[in-house]
DNA sequence: TTAGACCTTAGAGTTAGGTGTAAGTCAATA
DNA sequence: TATTGACTTACACCTAACTCTAAGGTCTAA
């Protein structure tokens, strides 16, 4: 009969607070109920919001999953500006790991550097 | 005679109320003052202002960067200290990395889905 | 039949990280 | 000498993304 608020947040990692304010601003889809009026999420939600977290983790802005959201509800038409979307932020995915990559490779000099003055600072107190 | 804070937004990229916030927050060292007692920049406070940026921009939060500085003050000795939080760091930076690809992997089998349901829809219309 | 666990909404509060404004100092220039 | 432009401080304000509170409804087990 569908999961409720609680299990998604476990199954997600979101608080049903999040949850809640995702439904409210629009990043999810306006989500089922019950008979008594509480959220009824089904496998398909479980799969979007697992979509959402990843776009949300690698740097979406709210906003903009929001738009990505809304496409949904404009069915096949919209599907090719679906793929726009999620091919440009793989994109910036990409630049990231690149970005990421040479700042590691930054920070890594710097260890060095910090390791060789703790050195000489060793040698000089001995 | 040292660099303005105007040149030293240009040359870093931070807006000149964030370099003054970051003076401010203790995430810049005390800047040296000229006799009208505007900043005075040099190429070390530069050197650091990149550093800064790189470990802002994977992720670190301004009071880890904080803390990161403070221990500059304490001289030789914090060094391994410093070290071992660049260590940790990197190692962020890498789970990231690790994490990025991932999803970026997820989010290309979205876009193969998304597609095949866009031909289908383009095949059901015409 | 009441206690406890669960859910609901509306709306206020919080945090991080800036960004902007006001009022004033100073130095160079028309 | 008056104005222009860059700087200063103190402090107020802003935005994104939550996070919490209050007040209440519903179900279940003792």
């Amino acid at each position: 009969m569908g999961y409720s608020i609680k299990t998604i947040a476990q199954k997600s990692g979101l608080s049903q607070y999040t949850l809640r304010y995702y439904e409210r601003e629009g990043v999810l889809p306006v989500v089922a109920r019950d008979v008594n009026g509480n959220r009824c999420f089904d496998d398909e939600d479980l799969e979007l919001i697992s979509l959402i977290c990843c776009l949300k983790d690698t740097g979406m802005a709210i906003a903009d999953i929001k738009q990505f959201i809304a496409l949904s509800k404009e069915g096949s038409d919209a599907l090719s500006d679906q793929c726009r979307l999620l091919q440009e932020h793989k994109q910036h995915i990409e630049e990231k790991i690149q970005f990421f990559q040479s700042f590691a490779q930054k920070i890594d000099h710097k260890i060095a550097y910090f390791s060789s003055l703790a050195n000489e600072a060793k040698a000089a107190n001995s």
